[in-house]
DNA sequence: TTATACAGTACCAATTTAGTCCTATATTGA
DNA sequence: TCAATATAGGACTAAATTGGTACTGTATAA
C-alpha cells in the first residue's frame, strides 16, 4: 500500500537522533543503544548513507559517523533515494522504461505527473522538518510508533 | 521505492478504459482484449473494483461491469484504496497502530504528517485527470509504458 | 601491534505479490 | 426447465522482495 521499506525508517529515525547532537560523531554501538535498533541493521543501514553522501564515515578507533549537510538540507526524498532508489509509483512512471505498445493505453504518461507531484512534496520536506514535535493524537487518530519500527 | 502494486495499474488502465465508453457494459473479455491484460488478471481485479464500489457489476448473459461513478468522481486514492487498502507509506504513519515507547522516538508524528501530504495528492488527483493526454518526452524523459504491465 | 570501528558482500528466512484455476451463483433466452 | 454466459469468491503456487544476520576485509589511533 504505497510503503516505504523500513530500513528507510531506521535511516530517518537514525538521522533525526544523529542531528539533535551532530557536535561529534556517533558510532554504530551509540546509534544501535540510542534507538534500540539492533545494531546489525544500524551497521546496514549507516553503510548505505555514507555511500550516499548524507553522512559522513570515519573508521578505526575513535571513529563513527556524522551528517554530511545540515537537517535543513537532507531532504526525505533524499534519505529515501538513498535507500530505495529514486521514487517511482509505478513502472510507467519511471524514466528509464522501453515500451513499443504504449500508443494504445489510455492514461500514457499520466503515472509520470503523479510520481512528478509526490517526489515534490519528498523534496520539500527536510530532516528539520521531520524533527517537529507533533502533538499527540488520542487513539481514534494517529497512533505513532517505534517498537513498532524493530519488531 | 515507494511502488505501487501492478494490480492496482492494472485497474487504473482498466477503468480508464471503461470510462472511454461506459454507455453499455464491459464484460472481462472485452477489457482484457482491449488492454492486453490477461483475462484471469483482469478478472481478479474487476472483482475487487466491483466489491469496493467503484463499478457496477451485473451477471449472467448480457452481464458486465460499468462505473459506478463519472470519471471526475473517482480518484486515484480511491483506486489504490481498493486494491491496496489506505495508503499508509511507514507502520508509524497508519492510524491503528500500538507503541508503548513512542516517548523516545526524535521523528514521532512526523510520518502522518507526511501521509497526509501525500493522501491529499493522491485524492486531488481522478480518473479524467488520467486520461489527459501527456506529451511523449525523448528518451531522456519519461518514457511510458503498457506492455510493460502485463509482463 | 592491538583494539576499535567502518566497508563490502553474501546469505537465509519471512513476507508479499503476481498470476492462475476451480467451484458457486446469477441472469438470459431458447 | 435447460443451456449458455458472466461475475463472485476462494484457494493455491511460484517468483520476487524485504528484513535481518554474519563473515571477512580495511583503516585508524594509541
Ligand atoms: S518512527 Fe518514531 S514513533 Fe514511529
Ligand atoms: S500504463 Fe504505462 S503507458 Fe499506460
Amino acid at each position: 500500500m504505497l510503503r516505504l521499506s523500513k530500513l528507510t525508517d531506521y535511516a530517518t529515525v537514525l538521522l533525526a537522533y544523529m542531528a539533535k547532537t551532530n557536535s561529534h560523531l556517533h558510532t554504530a554501538l551509540e546509534l544501535s543503544e540510542a534507538t534500540a535498533i539492533h545494531l546489525p541493521t544500524v551497521s546496514k543501514v549507516m553503510k548505505v548513507l555514507s555511500k550516499a553522501g548524507l553522512v559522513y564515515a570515519i573508521r578505526g578507533s575513535k571513529g563513527g559517523y556524522q551528517l554530511a549537510q545540515v537537517p535543513e538540507q537532507i531532504t526525505v526524498a533524499s534519505i529515501i533515494g538513498a535507500l530505495e532508489g529514486p521514487v517511482a509509483i509505478t513502472e510507467c512512471s519511471a524514466q528509464t522504461h522501453d515500451c513499443e505498445q504504449a500508443s494504445a493505453c489510455e492514461i500514457k504518461g499520466n503515472w509520470g505527473v503523479v510520481n512528478r507531484a509526490i517526489v515534490n512534496v519528498l523534496e520539500s520536506i527536510t530532516l528539520a522538518d521531520m524533527m517537529v514535535t507533533q502533538q499527540q493524537y488520542s487513539s481514534a487518530e494517529i497512533q505513532v510508533s517505534w517498537q513498532g519500527l524493530s519488531r
